[in-house]
DNA sequence: ATCTCGCGCTAATGCGTATTAGTTGGGGAC
DNA sequence: GTCCCCAACTAATACGCATTAGCGCGAGAT
């Protein structure tokens, strides 16, 4: 089995030197370099025959682009829910890769070849700050998708925040005075935005807000009127629960979801539940865009996009618990 | 904000050559090059203060292979059902290709650029003969996954010639003797083999056998007991038909799937359907241990791997349909 | 005193590409 | 005939690393 075909192959085969190959291959007219129009034929012809495309290595080397931006994750991308969970983000950012002309590299285990591509783009709830700081001081382009609280981390993130602030805003319209926030509020950053909406929005609006982790018991939601679900993939669950205890969603208690289920969590939710979604796809297109910027040379920037509210039918006017 | 430390900077700090650095750092005792242990350490002392790490780039040009492999595949991957389709093929391959320590490299457009890695892995239900030929043609090593028809095409594939016989010969023993193949039969490769399983088993078993469009009347299928979906995910409409037509399955008339419904398919089926589920998984792993022996200089195989049969509950005892 | 040997290391080379300075040959201007 | 210039290339170099032939040197052998 041959080795692969080099530069120095086509130039041997045409009769001209390597140089001529190249210049010819990247076909720079500013570059001083001029090529006869018949020799350019020959160069090109014998490319084609041999089916010559050049290493990326060796390009990369001499430092320049090679039209491929990496991609890798700070989680495993199959276990059961997560596979669903970044399947959108894969799909904008393979849409816009084939767009603007790139392919895509996946780093099956984590950055340490990041080099290999022009650039790259990390996806992962959560990312260690020390990581971060490897990535940074790697000196290699590279943007985030998902904000992170580091400085001068490039991203491309859903503005949870709002998001969830816009909720709070309609279940407080809809009478509901005493919220509590389900989940962990934290360390991913997804999760603190989400808490902090929450937080200012309650506090803005004046009503009473409780932060709970996921098992709490229901007893102390009792007072509760409206319950705001970090984790989507519970919904199911805590409809249930509450239901158990004597609680129907929306009747006596309102569920508001802050996110998308996704189809993977083996129970759908029994009501379509108010939520929001977070605009995946859109978030992996302006990923690839702003990657290709920041190869370009364009400053780096940060992101947030808008997410999509669904009325759903778990939020409903409040009711004071005595009324059951 | 200086360049990336490489193996000259720790050579001039330590006062020796790069090449010393190198050999310390790959710490080759077989290489006949001896280092003095004072040595090797002042090297190692250097390289954790200033934190060097090999560059990737540099250290693939050496040895002539960049540990990527290309993966495309001839049809969208994105548009709705075969998405779930090819998702799995994947996961295996990328499983794989992370325990082998290679990169995947995702061709958004087609396989003009798979020379950019060491080898390729082709996905598609259906390529073109003249494609194949190409593909051929380049001399640089694939594998397909999906059996090709085309010869010395290296491929890991799944058997869903036997699978589809093996279904035939448990609805022969359950009595049935008049049976029908529903889907095109082709041009596909994976049709063929289902189509060719179905037909030669029926002769064997010298049972009266027909091969009918998806669209078929379903009263040209009246005299038939056991109908053998191609297309999984027809499954839920054919019952819904049958059931409106008069016919109940199992009751009436037995149903078996040749495959696997996807998930995305928006109507699920509504029985446990009989069917056999193809090994995707497994054909994605398969696929890359291939291709990497294929690298290595191994010569092509072609391999067949066998599908899995889901007893479910929609292949019954035959009734004549007097009985009814 | 010379030879040998092995240790510890370096110089040199190659990998495939991009870039730039420089070279060659031929034709036109004077 | 000489000078100059320009089109059309090529030679050389750099990129970061791995590999290998070989060099210098001191110690032990003769």
């Amino acid at each position: 089995m041959g080795r692969r075909v080099t530069q120095r192959d086509i130039a041997r085969m045409t009769g001209v030197s390597q140089a001529t190959v190249s210049v010819v291959l990247n076909d720079r007219a500013d570059s001083g370099v001029r090529i006869a129009p018949e020799t350019r034929q020959r160069v090109l012809d014998a490319i084609r025959a041999t089916g010559y495309v050049a290493d990326v290595v060796g390009r990369r080397l001499a430092d320049r682009s090679n039209r491929i931006l990496g991609v890798f994750t700070y989680e495993p991308v199959f276990p059961s829910t997560t596979a669903d969970f970044y399947h959108p983000f894969l799909v904008g950012i393979e849409q816009r890769a084939e767009q603007v002309g790139c392919d895509l590299l996946l780093f099956t285990s984590g950055p340490h070849r990041m080099r290999l591509a022009d650039g790259c783009i990390v996806l992962g709830r959560s990312i260690g700050k020390d990581e971060l700081a490897r990535l940074v001081g790697e000196h290699h382009p590279f943007v985030s998708v998902g904000r992170r609280d580091a400085a001068d981390v490039p991203y491309v993130g859903a503005d949870y925040g709002a998001a969830t602030a816009e909720l709070v805003a309609k279940a407080v319209a809809r009478g509901h005075r005493r919220l509590a926030y389900v989940g962990t509020g934290g360390p991913a950053e997804s999760h603190l935005d989400r808490l902090r909406g929450f937080a200012d929005a309650c506090l803005a609006a004046g009503v009473h807000a409780t932060h709970e982790r996921r098992d709490v018991p229901l007893e102390k939601l009792e007072d509760v009127t409206a319950i705001f679900l970090e984790e989507p993939a519970d919904a199911a669950e805590l409809i249930a629960a509450l239901r158990h205890h004597g609680r129907e969603v929306p009747r006596d208690v309102s569920v508001v979801v802050l996110g998308e289920p996704t189809r993977a969590g083996a129970t759908p939710p029994p009501l379509d539940v108010t939520r929001f979604r977070t605009p995946r796809r859109e978030m992996g297109w302006q990923a690839v865009d702003h990657l290709v910027d920041l190869v370009g040379g364009q400053p780096a920037r940060q992101t947030l996009l808008a997410c999509e509210l669904v009325a759903g039918e778990t939020l409903e006017q409040a009711r004071s618990r005595r009324d059951t």
